[in-house]
DNA sequence: CGGGATCCACAGTGATACTG
DNA sequence: CAGTATCACTGTGGATCCCG
């Protein structure tokens, strides 16, 4: 049960937005929360705040409130955090490999098919 | 939204049951169903199955049926399949230091945390 | 500006019983 | 033995409105 801790690491990289949100937040080093809507806009503010908060439970995303009117919240990445970099970097090339593993499968014919695998 | 392809290769792996599947096929080379179960003595037949039948789809895993009396079906990882065991890896050693990482922060007080965490 | 509170839909998971 | 079928539950994700 406690053989395989993948879990563990997946528990935390699961979630729809936080691969994304931390491959912002390590492009641009830190951000403000309007910065992170900014740069994925189709998400909703409570889902923002949700996945930041696991994160930040977590150890992987800093913090800082400034107390201010108006309010400003920057987020970054904890040195502890960026251990995680390597894994998401393996499964982004993974992913990029899968993606054309299926078309090799399945050839251009169906497109569909593979779109419906990037999403 | 696509540079991130990590998601895809997160899909893959996400479902409760995956990455300890995975593990336990890496370990034996090949499994029957029953195999399977016993190794995971907390999984019901039903998720067994879907979890089998999606990484099959993804072509992570080879089912193969032998036509007779009583069935029987063995699994076994694809030659694909292996590419992604570096990525378990790495998750696995992440997440046993993640452990440590609690265990540092909240020190031994609180197990239940930690154990929150393991789960 | 950066949230919190509430309500809702749905996918993933699970228990149990049945089947070729 | 290796599944399917059915039903129930639960957490995640989402829309909308409110607040300091």
């Amino acid at each position: 049960m406690d053989e395989c801790k993948a879990n563990t690491a997946l528990d935390i990289l699961i979630g729809k937005w936080k691969p994304i949100i931390l491959y912002h937040l390590g492009q641009s080093g830190t951000l403000r929360f309007s910065g992170l809507q900014r740069a994925i806009p189709e998400i909703t503010k409570k889902m923002l705040t949700a996945q930041l908060r696991e994160l930040e439970y977590h150890d992987i995303v800093h913090r800082e409130i400034y107390m201010q009117i108006p309010p400003k919240v920057e987020y970054s990445i904890t040195e502890y955090g960026q251990t995680l970099f390597p894994i998401i970097e393996m499964m982004h090339n993974w992913g990029q490999k899968h993606v054309d593993h299926l078309e090799e499968k399945y050839g251009d014919g169906s497109e569909e098919a593979v779109r419906e695998n990037i999403n």
